[in-house]
DNA sequence: CAATGTTTACTGGAAG
DNA sequence: CTTCCAGTAAACATTG
C-alpha cells in the first residue's frame, strides 16, 4: 500500500468527513472566529471517546449545563464510550457497557448509541472510534455490566477511579467502591473475592489514592478514600495513566521546565518507587497496549484500553503547595472541570502527539479538574478564577512525536509562585489564555520527550495514531502540526495538522 | 469476627 | 535480557 503523507490522509479524511457531515463544509478553518476556537475542541470529545453519557439523555449532570456536562462525559471518556461508568451514576448505571471496543464496546449498548459522537457514529461505525478509512478493525463489543465472562480491561486503579468519580462524592468508602464495581463489572460479581484484596492493595499501594479518616462522629467502619489532588492528574478520563518511567527519569529533574517536574518526580519516586517502581502505583487505566493475552486463569480480560496512558507524563507536573484539596473536592463534587484537555491528549496522543498538562504549583486544579471532569477548562476557570495559559510547544525532532502541554491551569489566589518562573508563567498565561483555552503551555521538552516516551495507551483511536505514524512527517511537518492545533481547524484539517 | 488496611513477595506480560 | 508494571496471594495489623 502507498505511502500516503500527512496532506493525502488529511484530504482523505475531509473527504469521508464531508460525506457524513456536509454542514461542515461551510466554515473554513480561517474564518472560524477565536472564540468558536475556545470550544473548537470539542470535536475531541468526539474523536476522544465516545460517546456521551447515555443514562444522560440531557447530558445534564447535577451542577453542569447540558451540554458541557455531554462534553463533560465524553471526556470523562473513561475507556468506553457511551457509557457512563465513570460518570455514570453512583449506582447502576450502564457504567460497563459500551465500552470501547479494545476494552469492550463502546458503543455496544444501545443505550450509549444514541449519544455518541459523531466519530463513533460515523467515521467510526464499527466502534466508536474515530478510525482513518484505511484502518478496519471489527468492533468487538462486550459489556462488562452484564457479561461476567470477560474481566474489563480496567486496571483495578482505574476501577477505583471510576468508582470514585461515580460516586460523586469527594471521598467513598471501600465498599463504595466494592459495590461500584460489582454493579457495573458483572464480570466482578461472579468473580473470586480476591479481586476485592487486589482493591485494598491498590489503594493502599498507589499513592494517588489517599485515605480520609474517618471523624469521630462518623458512624462506619473504615476510612474514606479519595484522589490524592497531587495525583489527580493521573487519571485520565477516569482512568489512571500510566507511565513507565526509565531510571534517568526519577534522577533527571531537570531544570527547566521544570521545577514541576521535578517535584512531581521526586514524590513519584518516593512514593511509588518506594514502594513498587517508581511511580505513584499508578497503574490505572487501561493496561497494556496489547490485547490480553493473558487469560488470567479466569477470564479474558479485554484489551485495555485506551485513554488512558497517553498523558500519563502529565504526571510529572510539579504541583505547588497551596492545598487544592478543596479545589479537587470542589470539583469532584460536580462542579464541573475540565476533561477538555484530556481528551486533546487522547487523541493527539493517538496521533502521535502528546499532550501534557503542566501543573507545576497551581496544577492541582488541572488535574483535579481533569480528574473530575465536569466542564472545561473553561468552565473551571470560571469557577475558580483560575488562568489557562499556553506557552510554547517544542517537538521532539528525534522521536517526532509531538507533545504539547496543555491544561495548565493558573489559581493566582491560591497559588504561590515557588519560582520567578511561575509568576512569569502567569503573565504570559493570561496574555495567551484568551486565544487558547485549550491548549496550555508546553512542557519543557526534556521532560515532555524524554520523560515519557512511550507514553502508549490503546486510544480508540489507535490505528490512526499507528497509521500516522507510518506516515513520513519532516521535522517541518511536526512543527506545522503542532502549530495547527492552536488554531482553528475543520476536523479534517487538524487531522492533517496532527498528521 | 469480619471488614478494613498495610505490607511483602511473586508472577507474567510488556516495553526498552 | 532487563526493567517496569499490574495482578495475585497471603500474612499480619487494626478497627468496629
Amino acid at each position: 500500500m502507498p505511502v500516503l503523507t500527512s496532506p493525502d490522509i488529511a484530504n482523505k479524511f475531509k473527504e469521508k468527513w464531508l460525506a457524513v457531515y456536509p454542514e461542515d463544509q461551510v466554515t473554513g478553518s480561517d474564518s472560524a472566529p477565536m472564540d468558536d476556537s475556545l470550544t473548537s475542541l470539542h470535536w475531541l470529545q468526539n474523536f476522544s471517546i465516545l460517546s456521551a453519557d447515555p443514562e444522560r439523555p440531557n447530558g445534564a449532570g447535577p451542577g453542569c449545563p447540558s451540554s458541557q456536562h455531554q462534553l463533560f462525559l465524553k471526556r470523562l471518556g473513561f475507556p468506553r464510550g457511551g457509557t457512563d461508568s465513570p460518570s455514570s451514576p453512583p449506582a447502576g448505571d450502564t457504567a460497563a457497557t459500551g465500552m470501547p471496543p479494545y476494552l469492550g464496546s463502546p458503543v455496544t449498548s444501545g443505550s450509549d448509541s444514541t449519544a455518541a459522537p459523531r466519530f463513533a457514529n460515523c467515521a467510526h461505525p464499527g466502534n466508536g472510534y474515530p478510525q482513518i478509512p484505511i484502518q478496519a478493525s471489527p468492533p468487538v463489543e462486550v459489556d462488562y455490566k452484564t457479561n461476567p465472562k470477560v474481566k474489563p480491561p480496567y486496571s483495578y486503579a482505574s476501577l477505583i477511579c471510576m468508582a470514585m468519580q461515580a460516586s460523586k462524592q469527594p471521598k467513598v468508602t471501600l465498599s463504595t467502591i466494592y459495590n461500584w464495581i460489582t454493579e457495573n463489572f458483572c464480570y466482578y460479581r461472579h468473580a473470586e473475592p480476591s479481586w476485592q484484596n487486589s482493591i485494598r492493595h491498590n489503594l493502599s499501594l498507589n499513592k494517588c489514592f489517599k485515605k480520609v479518616p474517618r471523624q469521630k462522629d462518623e458512624p462506619g467502619k473504615g476510612g474514606f478514600w479519595q484522589i490524592d489532588p497531587q495525583y489527580a492528574d493521573m487519571f485520565v478520563n477516569g482512568i489512571f495513566k500510566r507511565r513507565r518511567m526509565s531510571a534517568n527519569h526519577y534522577n533527571s529533574s531537570s531544570s527547566s521546565g521544570g521545577s514541576s517536574s521535578t517535584h512531581r518526580q521526586s514524590k513519584l519516586v518516593q512514593g511509588y518507587h518506594s514502594t513498587q517502581n517508581g511511580f505513584p502505583y499508578q497503574g490505572v487505566g487501561v493496561k497494556r497496549k496489547h490485547l490480553p493475552s493473558k487469560n488470567n486463569g479466569k477470564a479474558m480480560r479485554a484489551s485495555e484500553s485506551p485513554l488512558l496512558a497517553t498523558e500519563a507524563h502529565k504526571a510529572d507536573i510539579l504541583r505547588g503547595d497551596f492545598d487544592l484539596a478543596s479545589v479537587f473536592d470542589d470539583v469532584l463534587s460536580g462542579s464541573c472541570s475540565t476533561f477538555e484537555d484530556l481528551d486533546i491528549n487522547t487523541a493527539l496522543s493517538s496521533l502521535g502527539c502528546e499532550m501534557e498538562v503542566s501543573m507545576q504549583g497551581r496544577q492541582h486544579s488541572a488535574g483535579l479538574g481533569r480528574w473530575c471532569g465536569g466542564g472545561d477548562i473553561i468552565g473551571q476557570s470560571q469557577h475558580l478564577n483560575h488562568h489557562q495559559s499556553y506557552s510554547y510547544m517544542e517537538l521532539n525532532a528525534a522521536s517526532m512525536d509531538c507533545a504539547v502541554n496543555i491544561g495548565e491551569l493558573h489559581v493566582p489566589q491560591q497559588q504561590h509562585p515557588q519560582h520567578p518562573q511561575q509568576q512569569q508563567q502567569l503573565d504570559q498565561d493570561q496574555l495567551l489564555q484568551s486565544h487558547h483555552h485549550h491548549l496550555q503551555q508546553f512542557d519543557d521538552p526534556s521532560t515532555l520527550f524524554s520523560e515519557q516516551p512511550d507514553e502508549v495507551v490503546l486510544q480508540p483511536w489507535e490505528e490512526i495514531k499507528e497509521e500516522a505514524q507510518a506516515i513520513p512527517l519532516t521535522l517541518d511537518q511536526g512543527f506545522g502540526l503542532c502549530e495547527g492545533f492552536f488554531t482553528e481547524m475543520q476536523p479534517w484539517e487538524r487531522v492533517e495538522a496532527y498528521l
